[in-house]
DNA sequence: CTGAAAGCGCTAACAG
DNA sequence: CTGTTAGCGCTTTCAG
């Protein structure tokens, strides 16, 4: 398929066994460390080996052992959302702990590209799949999952079947800050969400008009936004929840890239609402912006922590893990 | 190695032959869309392989090439930093079009992390390698290259050896930034830096030197601080510079988390230097940050680009593609 | 158009 | 301690 220099081919285990007198078995043998091999043949094939620039070949050896590879795959909508690359981030620390290698690719919220990248994926024999599902339909997960594929769901649950899965505490988040702006007074709350297609959006949303209504606010759909995917569309709906009458006096954004959108629409206005967004985000210290926290970097460990339990041989029902919210409060909600 | 859940093994090309009633190369043919299958045939196959959920084992199919796998592997100082995971982005995206997938690692920056990193993805037979160095040392991928694996430096530019490399033009870039704050009446001007060691970042002290030379200032050295490798060391690092009697009256950020941490230090602070950041970041509009801004999804990508090439035979000198930078002026380096 | 045979590089299972 | 044999799943000859 793809060709190195011609002529100059990587030495084989084969040829290391030549050089250093011995048979293919006890090179082997030699190279992996193994026991039962005495010291001097051991250092035999070393220096051969060195001498001819031998690298193990992992492709064979995960040929060979009939099962999948040292691989993990890890889907995830935009690999660059600061977010996601931190849980792909700690994912990858835990999984290298356990000799796995990582294999990411962004879906970019596309279900189709998604699905092509399982694909893709199983083809190369991972291991197991840590996937941000953009896709609706699962369905077409239940053959491998049934075949043994480790499969955990990171931060939106599937709605349609049941699997190991590690999401945020959505509800608990967005009710305390509901809850934090109501307590300083807001009434005229607005919400500016992602797709809704999304679980996480779903939840956050839900979230919010139970503690709106709980709160005894009738009005609060009026003040709703959501499909707002990118900071750009964010900012969009802000200038208009803004141009209302009467506006929204505080502003609650469901993620990072929504909370960026609304700054960006806030910048320069006279009359600024209050904001808590959700995520934290780099500068929100600098910038003053109160926000529903967690820890990314511990969702993909969590995932990675749930693969290796299965990898083990862990058999149970399908195990859900909540990650907490914590509310940073910076200021921003304050009435003005 | 792995074992997936026992007596549920994947099929093989033979089962789905077997299932089609022909023969194993017949199977191949079918499943793989190649020419000279009668429809009919070509039907029962997938049909078959549609039944026992077949999926081609890219395993057995690299080793057979007898070639290097369709994985590239890039190595990174930190997925988790925006500006590469951007560049990650980037890559992986020009690698979709070309069918290889991408295999990262971070390497923390850690020189033997990074080799460690790097012997991994060569057993596992990348086709190609993209690597952001933190070593001085890069004899070791010496024989690699030799046996015509491609190698493409991304960011950084190893000093030792002549390589193919994709790189920002530090130079001009600091060079305008300089320029910028002298312009506006600046003399007393610090620099905060990373890591003495990295080229980008020798690159950019030289051209801070240059400027500030060129521009009659003497005591730039008293000014400059390096080695600040996260926000909170460049932070200290700037409450240091503003202690100084006479303190600078702006200062120059060598890249994204210096920038962060310097804003953290200033923030709430009287006297406010102007300020100048390597490297654009989320915000820095709301923050009105002037930075010397490029495009790190270029960066991965025409690293991307530079192996495709080599991979399809190019078999030319190194490469060295220099990528532009612009100043964006957002207000923050006017003299207070 | 279709098939049989050989082998990629390695390791597990058995002998010595 | 060391070596031989077989085979992972697939594709590449080379014949039908």
């Amino acid at each position: 398929m793809v060709a190195g220099r011609p002529g100059a081919s990587r030495p084989t285990l084969r040829q290391v066994a030549a050089l250093a007198g011995v048979s293919l078995k006890t090179a082997s043998r030699a190279v992996n460390g193994e026991a039962y091999v005495s010291p001097g043949t051991a250092q035999r094939v070393q220096a051969a080996a060195e001498q001819l620039g031998f690298r193990r070949n992992a492709i064979a050896r995960d040929l060979r052992a009939g099962a999948r590879s040292s691989l993990v795959g890890l889907i995830i909508s935009d690999l660059a959302n600061p977010f996601y690359s931190r849980v792909a981030r700690g994912a990858e620390r835990r999984l290298r702990t356990a000799n796995l290698q990582l294999i990411s690719a962004s879906s970019e919220e596309d279900p189709e590209l998604e699905h092509t990248l399982v694909a893709e994926m199983l083809e190369r024999r991972v291991s197991a799949l840590l996937i941000v599902t953009s896709a609706a339909d699962h369905a077409y997960l239940e053959p491998e999952r049934r075949l043994g594929l480790p499969v955990v769901f990171l931060d939106r649950e599937p709605a349609d079947i049941v699997a190991d899965a590690v999401v945020l505490d959505n509800g608990g988040g967005v009710h305390r800050a509901v809850e934090h702006l109501l307590e300083r007074g807001h009434r005229r709350i607005a919400l500016v969400g992602d797709l809704a297609r999304l679980a996480t959006q779903q939840q956050r949303a839900a979230a919010f008009e139970a503690a709106m209504t709980a709160a005894g606010v009738t009005d609060w759909a009026r003040y709703l936004r959501a499909d707002c995917h990118d900071a750009g569309r964010a900012a969009r709906a802000v200038g208009e929840l803004l141009a209302l009458d009467p506006p929204p006096t505080a502003l609650m954004t469901t993620n990072n890239l929504i909370t960026t959108g609304a700054l960006r629409a806030l910048r320069g206005r006279p009359e600024r609402p209050a904001l808590v967004g959700f995520d934290d985000f780099d500068l929100a210290d600098v910038l003053g912006v109160t926000v529903v926290a967690h820890e990314p970097e511990r969702m993909g460990e969590l995932g990675a922590e749930q693969i290796l339990a299965r990898l083990g041989g862990a058999d149970g029902p399908a195990r859900r893990v909540l990650l907490p919210t914590e509310l940073i409060e910076r200021g921003s909600a304050e009435a003005r």
